[in-house]
DNA sequence: CATCCTATATGTATCGTTACACAAATGTCA
DNA sequence: TGACATTTGTGTAACGATACATATAGGATG
């Protein structure tokens, strides 16, 4: 804060001491093979002398036109992203670029629309990165007002932001056929439909009416599987967690199973909620795939663990594609990079 | 990065054309309250019409001298920071802070040493907070360097830096009088000693060559209590975790008990450990607390769901301490801000 | 009606750094 | 030796915004 305390000490000062133009100083610091080793060494003295921490950032940042930084700006309050491992390894990949290119990642805290909005705008940041957006989300306007690059993890689509993940409804279609194959009255345990997150059973909810991209674009594919294997889509009972995690996988199933007719097929949004999921039949004595059919959604350690049929894509993959779009242009499509692993929690 | 494209709006460009000063036009993002109704609407029109995307943070910035960003160097790669519920308890009070000061947080990814201390540098932050860093680690010094408020999360101490945390030696020697009390022969589930994180069992290790500060005090504390309860500290086993897992909890105490004579008293650095050593002396049928008494570390959920014993601390607050003793200046002391919390684990 | 105060508008001078263009010094090669 | 490339050093002009001090208009007050 009082950053500016009454001595900063200048580029200005340290090449003064040192005897030789600003411009050597800044050289010996920015590019140092620039200038000879005599100089560079006057300079460096002169600084330590002086007690220089090295260039200013944001003088250097305005001067530059780039601000040495990404902004990740995540859907929810930290608490509630950091447990999510898929928003980890998602994290992880942008952290690898960033340090690789030299940037730091500056995560956005989300918390009230009208705070989050400023806050974006006020960021020195060479662009954003947004997980886990909902529709109409203000945020997503604010970066892309910005004029500043903007990619978008799973949707929603924007103009003037780039959208970086799987095909979630082919996805979801593919392996809805696996789980739902055979299957008399096929269910679904899903992430939360909106931001109001209440978890509920419902039975053949509209897709269209869900505002988290991800989240609608797995139901459509679910939809479409379900329609596959001629079960009727009104009838499918969707468990819809207010979170992703094996607890809330755990009671959303079992409420799930106590119903008449019980559900004898189960995709799950998430290896998380499938080993809760898993759990919940355990504790009712139901085998796998014998009595109930089920699926994740990752491949996450989890499931190789519980041997459960999961989607495979890398998240950490993911993360670092959108970083790297930011920082190096680079563009990668993400669609077609997921794959069915099947395992003994499905026919 | 392409930040500075062939037109980028300015704030004078936008007076121009709302035909006010370039000073009103700052005042209206600035200070609003500062400018008539009628000057407001003028400019934001125009600001509008140009696609003006809001006061550049990086000028701002240098004007104001103050960057609007906390930065947050975790001692270890994303993957691994995030994989401790306690870095991210940590974590998400920085981030209420900050949220609530309108600073962002920027994450300075550590990977390798040299580069770590450039990015330190060049970091656009008002401050830095260090989390897990070990003696003598070069980005502390980089981070004092630059003359911003440094705060160091458990050490190490250092001249211009602040220290939070609690007195781990106090709080280990309470835990350990605890679960060392009628023991015959005391034994520790310990996290890495050094950076080389090599998982090992070790008898009576000198603490002082651990070059983990929270670490050495804990182990410090554990050797009072040792020597408090009449053990030989040099016959006391450390099971050195390579990681802060359960799975590692499990492994290492499953060495601890199948050594001869087998401990049965088990002080554990966190109740991530000591959900593990639970596990493993499920595995081989030993009772807690007849067989071997138990305790954990963090009061975290699972120890309330094991019912451990554990050292109360809350990791969220002293996270929101180190943001806001940046941001704001207050100052808090955590020294005696633990507990134990006694239950069925140990006597 | 003169005086003083408040609300609003503006001009100027930086904030600390680096891009750029050019000058000077040194080295290279035929 | 002269022509030309290479290194190294420097002055100048921004980058885009805001703090501060001052100017002006209108209102309130006695």
């Amino acid at each position: 804060m009082r950053k500016s305390f009454s001595s900063r000490v200048t580029l200005a000062q340290v090449a003064d001491r040192a005897g030789v133009s600003t411009m050597t100083a800044s050289y010996t610091f920015s590019r140092p093979e620039r200038v000879s080793a005599a100089s560079r060494e006057k300079v460096l003295a002169a600084a330590r002398a002086l007690g220089y921490g090295g260039p200013d950032p944001s003088a250097r940042s305005l001067r530059r036109g780039s601000a040495g930084a990404l902004g990740v700006i995540l859907g929810e309050h930290l608490t509630y992203a950091f447990d999510d491992p898929q928003a980890r390894a998602f994290l992880a990949g942008v952290a690898d670029v960033c340090a690789e290119q030299g940037h730091a990642m500056t995560i956005l805290p989300v918390v009230d629309a009208g705070a989050d909005v400023a806050r974006v705008r006020a960021a020195a940041v060479d662009g954003y990165i947004l997980w886990t957006t909902e529709d109409g989300a203000p945020v997503l306007d604010a970066a892309i007002a910005t004029h500043r690059p903007v990619v978008v993890h799973g949707g929603p689509a924007a103009a003037g932001a780039r959208l970086v993940g799987i095909d979630n409804r082919a996805a979801a279609r593919a392996i809805g056929q696996v789980v739902f194959a055979g299957a008399t009255l096929p269910a679904v345990v899903s992430f939360p439909l909106t931001s109001a997150r209440r978890a509920q059973v419902v039975a053949g909810p509209d897709p269209h009416g869900v505002t988290f991209p991800v989240t609608r674009e797995r139901l459509l594919g679910l939809q479409d599987a379900a329609r596959d294997v001629g079960a009727r889509w009104s009838e499918v009972l969707v468990a819809v967690c207010s979170t992703n995690d094996a607890r809330e996988g755990h009671t959303m199933t079992a409420d799930l199973m106590s119903r008449t007719p019980r559900p004898d097929a189960l995709a799950t949004m998430s290896d998380e909620l499938a080993s809760g999921a898993v759990a919940a039949l355990d504790a009712v004595g139901l085998r796998m795939p014998r009595d109930v059919a089920l699926t994740g959604w990752d491949d996450a350690e989890v499931a190789h663990r519980l041997g459960i049929t999961t989607v495979a894509q890398s998240m950490r993959e993911q993360g670092a594609a959108c970083a790297r779009q930011i920082l190096t242009g680079t563009t990668s499509d993400f669609s077609d990079r997921w794959q069915i692993i099947r395992r003994g929690s499905s026919n």
